[in-house]
DNA sequence: GTCTATAGTGGGATAGAC
DNA sequence: GTCTATCCCACTATAGAC
């Protein structure tokens, strides 16, 4: 179950969310987020459970950021698509740790505050039209971060091209087949 | 640099690999793949450097079979991009242990038999047509492969239909737009 | 709320004998 | 080629005093 923070457990996610960025996630460990806040080790769990529960503050957090980002980037743009996976990329780029952590596993979704996630996911789903093809594109904008933060991509210059194909690809296939003149907001197929 | 394997080491990766399909990365110790073996840990070491090389290894070896599975199923298919899709996808439901250790993190080239991993990308390359379109289809196949294993989708059901839409979306976009009588292999856009 | 002290677990790796 | 014996490291977590 989601319980929200005492103000000390913010302080301490907050110290840990700081080493994360700073020195990666071999660096998160309750000492080191305790030597950051000048305390030992075992006061953490005088406010916290555990491990786990320190990450997923930090991974519900990056959900809330996210959100935040993506809406504002989406909202009445001309290209929603385009602006959405700015936006992505952008936030993915400023944070790589948190965004692995984010993205990197399965989801304790009994932890986060309820309808965070959904609320994350709104602005794709918003731009693509349908909850299928907000998962396919998903998938294409996870891979090619994750690609490209891993360095799977050979290093023979930029990434630029294949995001460029791949966002031309998911609007060449409008609902309606039309190319750009279908503004039906929930038509599924 | 890259080293052949002797016999013994050979062995020690098929174990290895044993224990990771069977009981997870977790499992993967140099002392649990001693056990498989019935022999210590220590003496792993007179025949492999360390762990890295062990999991390389496994990686090379997975490799090596993802290639050939789709060299076989593009080679020839009247639907090369869905004839991918489905080796791609069976490859990985089939060893999603070895896929994630495959594809989570960066890659020591250096350690890996020449040609090999471009070999293992010919396929899709030849599938779509240019380098760019095959690193965004390989961000998509990949995307939807990594959080359908780590449960990233709501369990609303199945993920097929953002299977199909998502290879709709690719193969819509041909280099010259037609929908499917161009042919030109080296065109770019 | 924080501390000291410590338990308990697991891992990778090495030296040197057989 | 394999063994025994260790080393060293790191981590989570708890108990109980202050």
């Amino acid at each position: 179950m989601h319980d929200p923070l005492t103000a000390r457990a913010r302080d301490i996610v907050a110290a840990a969310r700081a080493v994360l960025e700073r020195e990666g996630p071999d660096a998160l460990t309750m000492r080191r987020v305790a030597d950051e806040l000048g305390i030992r080790a075992p006061s953490l769990y005088k406010h916290l459970p555990g491990k786990e529960a320190l990450e997923t503050a930090i991974i519900a957090d990056g959900f809330a950021e996210a959100a935040a980002a993506f809406e504002e980037a989406v909202d009445g743009a001309a290209d929603p698509l385009s602006a959405f996976v700015a936006a992505y990329r952008a936030f993915a780029q400023a944070h790589p740790h948190v965004y692995r952590l984010m993205t990197g596993g399965p989801l304790r979704r009994e932890d986060l505050p309820p309808g965070l996630e959904a609320r994350t996911a709104g602005p794709l789903l918003r731009a693509v039209g349908s909850p299928e093809r907000a998962r396919a594109a998903w998938a294409f904008v996870h891979g090619m971060t994750i690609l490209e933060l891993d360095g799977r991509f050979p290093a023979d210059g930029t990434t630029d091209p294949a995001w460029r194909d791949g966002i031309a690809a998911f609007r060449a296939v409008r609902p309606t087949g039309a190319s750009r003149t279908s503004g039906a907001r929930t038509a599924r197929r």
